[in-house]
DNA sequence: TTGCTCCGGTTATCAGACAACCTGCGCGCC
DNA sequence: GGCGCGCAGGTTGTCTGATAACCGGAGCAA
């Protein structure tokens, strides 16, 4: 519905040299282990002040790419996966990492499916039934319901009843929008049939309500790969390697 | 082999400051959308400067879960999982936390499997092998191998063939070794049978090598649920809910 | 209503200082 | 020579104060 996209803001100080930092080790251009130049001398290096660095490296620590030691300095990270998981949501370029993405998401969601199906309560079916039924007025209303969409999805890893995997299915949602909304801004918003996608939820839903984890798993898992044929991501684009 | 826990460092100010906002915002004493007091007023209210205040907002915001706006304020973020995901290892307190978070590895690890024996190169086997002799060779040292059981994992992950899969897996992997040594820190490492570790290492290996993508992620799922068995973690306490 | 300016408050950045800490070197002692 | 000790320089951690950029609302005029 919104006719403008936002606006890119001119990025702070802080995050232009975390972001650069970063590359630099994830590129293999300071190894594990070794050490980072001074905070002062990178301070002249990007022309900025002490503190700027000093809140990039803080942003870097957090996430587990580096390691500050007081009296020594900077080193990266032997492991660098150790304390966040995160998709680089801008470096999503190609197709390639898209459909890896999905793919994982279409583990874990068919996953989430069936345990629902295992251990959804009653009040889940209720709620589930709710956002399919919100999702048909959004379709009927002309509307593309990707709130309700989300909603539902949501609602089923919920009802799989486990903290840990909610919260990642939503990450990976979140983090496919972004990237698919960054990627082609404003064209082919689900191109095709919202009636389709709507079929496929109820297949889950239905899977979910009769309590049977193996047709609710491979409902779900159906449903994304098809949302994946809706954005022009089935085809194996294997020609992209000469680059 | 080691005699000596790593000693707990004094954490540094930034950090503390960082978990205790963390907490709040998570324990919902800030509600999303909402401003946190200034930074002047909270360096005042902990007792520290303002660039250390700084800097534990930097993290947060890192981390998706605030966002600045110059001028106006620090904001708590209105869906918390955006940027990164992350796993608390601190907060991994009770069993049936680290109980939900092995069955996310196990869904996660056994679809890896699945995809390996669909998808592994010949090479793969090879080196999957060799992790398994040097598992071999440590079990008859009579060391625990817990690098090579690592190794073997990840080796299986990366059989997958993609990438977000291999480094999720590798991010679980990592944060449930810890977890699991910050909680039992000297006690129980793999109590029982490291021989029967070898031997489902072996069935999933089997099943991989074999191209049976079903027979690989059942094995792989029944050896990650056996490893919950051996650290005792099987067992339901819903007791616990009277805290 | 609309647009404009002004002003206080807040974050972003800068500069400089001191404290806490690490590392290596040299010196004395055995 | 080998070993322990202390010192000096360098690095991160924290503090202080200042300035620039920016936001929001109040007030005012057309």
């Amino acid at each position: 519905m919104q006719k403008f996209d936002t606006i890119a803001k001119p990025q702070r100080l802080t995050d232009q040299i975390a972001q650069v930092l970063a590359e630099r080790i994830r590129d293999g251009q300071f190894l594990p282990g070794e050490r980072l130049p001074t905070e002062k001398d990178m301070a002249e290096l990007f022309g900025v002040s002490r503190s700027v660095v000093r809140e990039a490296v803080s942003m870097l620590k957090y996430d587990g790419l580096v390691e500050t030691r007081q009296g020594s300095g900077v080193f990266v990270n032997s492991n660098p996966n150790t304390r966040s998981f995160r998709i680089e949501c801008g470096l999503l370029g190609g197709n390639a990492d898209l459909r890896a993405v999905f793919e994982l998401r279409s583990i874990v969601e068919s996953a989430a499916a069936a345990l629902a199906a295992e251990r959804r309560a009653p009040e889940d079916i209720a709620i589930l039934r709710g956002h399919l039924e919100a999702m048909a007025t959004d379709i009927a209303a002309g509307r593309e319901g990707v709130d309700a969409d989300t909603a539902f999805h949501t609602a089923i890893a919920r009802a799989a009843d486990n903290a840990y995997l909610l919260r990642f299915a939503e990450f990976l949602g979140t983090s496919l929008r972004e990237a698919i909304r960054a990627a082609r801004s404003n064209s082919a918003r689900y191109p095709g049939t919202p009636d389709q996608v709507q079929d496929e939820h109820r297949a889950v839903f239905e899977a979910v309500a009769a309590g049977d984890p193996k047709a609710a798993g491979k409902a779900m898992r159906r449903h994304i790969e098809n949302a994946m044929r809706r954005l022009g991501l089935d085809i194996e684009e294997k020609l992209e390697e000469s680059e």
